[in-house]
DNA sequence: TACAACCGCGTGAGGCTAGA
DNA sequence: TCTAGCCTCACGCGGTTGTA
């Protein structure tokens, strides 16, 4: 059971306790309510993770009107660690429960009304130009000669520190307000300037006319003049309000209809807050693996670096690894200006920056600026920024280094989805943000690995995840055309899902390197690997708190371009080993990749026959021979797959059950760390975003689909009014036909 | 964070046609 | 024969979705 996000819990629990009842201590009052008192207790501090605010040598909360009970303390004040203000003390007041037989209680919750932020520095605006400008003029002039790899270091660190003098002299910290209203304008502040003014013009009016009338009485004709100024004050007054009514309503109008016109299915939800999932609240406690709460920011970084960086890496069989054919090395030639920009090009604009503050729009200023000083003076920077970057990503592969600016990010815990317990950091899922300056050199070798994985053959073609040219839809369409095939050639296909557990982090670097020197990478871009995986500190940022800088030096890291093509050439050499009709055996059974995603497809023809039953048996037999293969295969790289988490399915195009108590085929057993796991085959199967089913009829993934673009259709409605509605056509063209059920 | 695809929009090239 | 106008198409860009 899981319980809401709890800040105080009090009431009358109607439990003595010697915690916190005086009078429990006495004799023979020991164990009075105790097993409940116990439950209570371990509920409230373990499960929930609050404190009692009740002083065990307080005044009685509880004083009976019966003379035969004793007063005692039953009304208890559990709190959040987080709320407690200084020493929080819980006052009884016993005079104020009148003819109650409980006494009022008083505490105090630290709320903090403005919480903190962080100094920042709008996307676009004025002061973004200002800070662009200044970090433009000194890195224009920064022109290093890259001669040993500490000049790197130092171009990297001259850079770094640019950008962080120029952010803390233009970043500002938002003041946000109870009375903030994004979409106040220029036109409703001037508005409601002009109703200040009217109202004290009507002020000043009437305290001349009541001092007119007092002193010459109410007939006088200043008195009468005085009383016609007022009036017009006062109807000025008014127009004047209507105007800032306008005015508001207008900018509201405007505003929304932006929000609206920039829409898109996904982001409605963001405006119907309440049809979403129950936000990830800060109060859920955090646990280590021993299960004692994490709550320090130290035990939290702990409990997610135990997760996310396995300490103790599995061992490997280095034969295997130099068994792999040896490539020709490759040249790596510099990079030219035009790659890089071509790079940068496709960037996105809207992606969140590292600690460095400088995202790709502003790189993407940084490159075509130029600044006018104002004296007539006007600074073409462009060019020698691009030619900063330019030398300084060459110098790194020159030299084989990574600069450390590079190598530092924050890692920020999102939770995973649809999970039960988030209480455990299996439940997260890191996501790393690097400084965009060292993503951009990442991109660039990314794409030079991509092509040459490809060119040259090291990338198998059944990895479809994180090389150029494949994607999802390719890899559905490959196992549906398989299956069709099969069907074709009288054959019953079985398939086999798997998932390879904690890949990226499981990714050995002394193997990665081997590879990647196996792979005929050059020697220059795997010195500058080798230091590049190395060294590489990240700072944990969750639920608002932010961690010390840790090392996160395991594996590879979640947001890096880099990682995609390092995984799949890491396992590559499996791929290419288990490629069809290596061996006889496994002639009709395929394997696939998209990232961690794996799928064993065997359509075997049954040796002794053709019968629907013999075929499903040869399939399993071979898949199960197979995945035993391949997870001895990815074993000796260190990587392991989760046998409990295989799925099955058995394609048929007929009726016919496979048996009375299996009706969908046989199931699978495997083998792991001595223990027999059992795979009964499913009736459906999610494989990157297909639902799939037996017979191909896509009839669970349409019916997914339509519902999820019905649900958007139906949210659509809630944004609408009594007076004014939203419309599809209002989103501005907005694309709902996207959300379609097409497989 | 990465990758892929798709869509709309703007733009420019090129083909066709009517009219000068 | 030339030119303006219209249409179509391809392509790039930016934005969006969906997978890991």
């Amino acid at each position: 059971m899981s319980l809401p996000p709890i800040a105080v819990m009090a009431g009358d629990f109607n439990l003595r306790h010697v915690l916190w009842d005086k009078g429990s201590r006495r004799t023979g009052m020991r164990n009075r309510h105790g097993d409940k008192a116990l439950a209570l207790i371990t509920l409230a501090q373990q499960d929930i993770g609050l404190d009692l605010l009740n002083d065990d040598e307080g005044i009685p909360t509880w004083i009976p009107n019966s003379t035969a009970a004793s007063p005692g303390t039953i009304d208890l004040v559990w709190i959040d660690h987080d709320y407690r203000e200084g020493e929080s003390i819980l006052e009884v007041d016993q005079n104020g429960r009148h003819r109650s037989d409980h006494a009022v209680l008083k505490w105090t919750l630290a709320i903090d009304a403005n919480p903190t932020r962080d100094p920042r520095i709008p996307r676009t605006g004025t002061v973004a130009q200002e800070y662009l400008n200044t970090v433009a003029l000194e890195l224009h002039a920064y022109q290093p000669i890259f001669q040993s790899k500490e000049d790197v270091a130092e171009a990297a660190a001259y850079l770094q520190n640019i950008l962080s003098t120029h952010w803390e002299n233009h970043a500002t910290t938002p003041k946000v307000s109870a009375r903030s209203r994004t979409w106040w304008n220029g036109r409703c502040q001037r508005a409601a300037q002009r109703v200040r003014d009217a109202t004290r013009n009507v002020d000043e009016a009437r305290v001349h006319y009541r001092a007119l009338r007092s002193s010459h009485g109410s007939f006088d004709a200043r008195t009468a003049t005085q009383g016609v100024v007022v009036r017009a004050a006062v109807s000025d007054l008014h127009n004047r309000r209507g105007d800032l009514r306008k005015a508001t309503r207008a900018a509201k109008r405007g505003f929304f209809d932006a929000c609206i016109k920039r829409s898109n299915p996904k982001l409605i939800l963001d405006f119907v807050q309440w049809t979403k999932p129950r936000k990830q609240s800060a109060n859920v406690q955090l646990k280590m693996r021993n299960g004692r709460p994490a709550n320090t920011t130290a035990l939290m970084a702990e409990a997610f670096q135990t997760q996310f960086t396995p300490t103790n890496p599995k061992p490997v069989d280095w034969e295997m690894i130099e068994a792999i054919p040896q490539l020709p090395e490759r040249e790596f030639l510099p990079f030219s200006e035009w790659e890089m920009m071509e790079v940068l090009g496709k960037t996105s604009n809207t992606s969140v920056p590292g600690p460095d503050h400088l995202n790709w729009l502003w790189i993407k200023w940084l490159t075509e600026r130029t600044v006018d000083l104002g004296d007539g003076n006007i600074i073409e920077c462009g060019p020698g920024i691009r030619r900063f970057f330019h030398t300084l990503f060459n110098a790194c592969i020159a030299f084989g280094v990574c600069p450390e600016a590079f190598k530092e990010s924050v890692t920020v815990v999102l939770p995973k989805p649809k999970k039960e317990d988030y209480t455990s950091a299996t439940s997260y899922r890191p996501i790393c943000l690097l400084n965009c300056s060292g993503k951009w050199l990442e991109k660039l070798i990314a794409h030079r690995m991509q092509f040459d994985g490809q060119k040259f053959g090291i990338m198998h073609p059944a990895q479809f995840g994180g090389t150029i040219g494949h994607s999802t839809t390719d890899a559905g369409m490959q196992l549906v055309h398989n299956i069709q095939k099969a069907w074709e050639a009288g054959l019953t296909p079985s398939v086999l899902l798997m998932d390879i557990s904690q890949f990226y982090p499981s990714v050995q670097q002394a193997v990665l390197l081997r590879m990647l020197t196996k792979q005929g990478f050059s020697s220059k871009l795997c010195k500058f690997m080798a230091d590049y995986l190395v060294g590489r500190e990240t700072k944990f940022l969750f639920n608002g708190a932010t961690t010390d800088p840790l090392d996160f030096s395991v594996g590879l890291g979640q947001g890096s371009s880099l990682s995609p093509i390092l995984s799949g050439l890491y396992i590559a050499p499996v791929l290419h080993k288990w490629a069809p009709g290596q061996e006889r055996r496994f002639a009709n059974v395929v394997a696939q990749f998209f990232v961690d995603d794996g799928l064993l497809f065997a359509a075997s023809p049954e040796p002794g026959g053709s019968t629907l039953g013999s075929q499903l048996d040869s399939n399993v037999e071979v898949l199960t021979d197979m995945y035993h293969n391949l997870m001895g295969d990815l074993g000796r790289l260190g990587l392991s797959v989760e046998s409990s988490k295989l799925e099955l399915m058995h394609f048929r195009r007929n009726k016919t059950p496979y048996s009375d108590s299996h009706p969908l085929g046989p199931a699978i057993a495997v083998r792991d760390d001595g223990v027999i796991h059992r795979i009964q085959p499913k009736i459906e199967m999610r494989y990157l975003g297909f639902f799939l089913d037996p017979k191909l009829s896509f009839h669970g993934h349409i019916k997914f689909y339509a519902n999820k673009a019905e649900s958007t259709v139906n949210t659509l409605r809630m944004l609408g009014n009594s007076v004014r509605g939203f419309t599809p056509q209002s989103s501005g063209g907005n694309p709902l036909g996207r959300d379609t059920s097409g497989p």
